[in-house]
DNA sequence: CTATTTTTGTTAAACGTTCATTTAATTAAA
DNA sequence: TTTAATTAAATGAACGTTTAACAAAAATAG
């Protein structure tokens, strides 16, 4: 719970200090001091603000959820309403945003699944996030695919999107978003009915034009 | 590094205590009184047999491990040498046996991806068998279908079951096992030739008489 | 077979460190 | 002169680890 008075600098300044520590040595040796010493400030700055280090971390997880919701409308408002593949690789590739799968920020997910398991907060605002991604897969799959079916290929799409994220998490590269977006593309082209593909494949060719 | 001379007991004893403590209160809060407790010995036991904290808790990742392997093994050992997709199903089944999505192992394993990303010793024990699923699938893909496109299935499989599996994490019922299969299986089967698909139904057939 | 020593397994207590948080004081702004 | 923003320093609790001692079992000697 951020204070009201707190000057605008000092939020985002914190939890990306924040995320800087996770990102050095790990959510267990972040401490208080580590992190207001990233953001050049005192440690009594975090219990001012946040009412402890809970609360600064909370905030830092709300903030990565904002950026993640934001990539994924942004990509949506730009889509044709009828092209359901195009909305759909939309999604993915918000999920993919380059904020997204930036170490630091994949490291600070990490950190926060499991930290989530025991702090209820963490896990509402955990699973607040999977019903979104669930509920915007389910919007346009619905409109091509019977009710189970959109369900189930729904859940596939999310636990691809999950997967290839924490596989990347351990991999040398990084996540690599162009073979993440080619393996859900792939999948969902063999899902979607034939007519739904040409629907995209249509509308992607007036686009160049 | 567990101490020779120790008492047949106590390694999994400890090793229980420990996945029962991060069951419990997360392994941020999960210290060597509290694990010792639920062993029901002293702290200093662990320093003695496991040279710390640490140690500990590499001994049970590996411990999960061993499991893990153990479980996708078995059921390799009793297919049929020339059906791919029986052994797939082995593979992915072992991934979700029993004892791996229970709910004391899943976040034990949620705890050690975020620790894993800052202990040199356990991120190497993560690769290694992500290494080993990657390649138990490629054995058998490679059999049924172009190198690069094995690689591309074996890479999807994988992050089905890691993305289905972490998504269990967050349920309140759990890892759906038998989802995660009929997800998987439906997969696998769009991609596959119609022959191997042949096969493993005439199989499964022969089986049953 | 008993007594004694040695080794093994275990622990209680103490140690030193680290940490998040609080307090009271200080600086800057209004 | 107030009020707001920030900090240095103090506080107290929690933690992992070490030490030194104790108990039990095994080995050895008489």
């Amino acid at each position: 719970m951020p204070k009201v008075g707190m000057p605008a600098i000092r939020k985002p300044q914190l939890i990306d200090a924040t995320m800087k520590a996770i990102d050095a040595v790990g959510l267990q040796k972040a401490s208080v001091v580590m992190i207001s010493g990233y953001a050049g400030v005192s440690p009594a700055i975090i219990n001012h603000y946040f009412g402890g280090k809970e609360g600064l971390l909370e905030e830092t997880m709300r903030s990565i959820l904002r950026q993640l919701s934001k990539a994924v409308q942004q990509r949506l408002a730009q889509c044709d309403k009828d092209d359901v593949i195009e909305r759909i690789i939309a999604i993915v590739g918000g999920n993919f945003d380059s904020q997204q799968i930036d170490s630091k920020v994949v490291k600070t997910w990490l950190a926060f699944w499991s930290l989530a398991m025991h702090q209820p907060q963490l896990f509402r605002l955990q699973r607040a996030n999977e019903k979104r991604l669930l509920s915007h897969l389910l919007l346009e799959l619905k409109r091509v695919l019977p009710a189970p079916r959109a369900k189930f290929v729904a859940l596939s799409i999310a636990a691809l999107i999950d997967g290839i994220w924490l596989r990347g998490a351990f991999s040398p590269n990084g996540v690599d978003k162009d073979l993440a977006q080619r393996i859900i593309i792939d999948y969902v082209e063999t899902q979607l009915p034939p007519q739904t593909l040409e629907i995209h494949q249509q509308r992607q060719l007036l686009k160049k034009n």
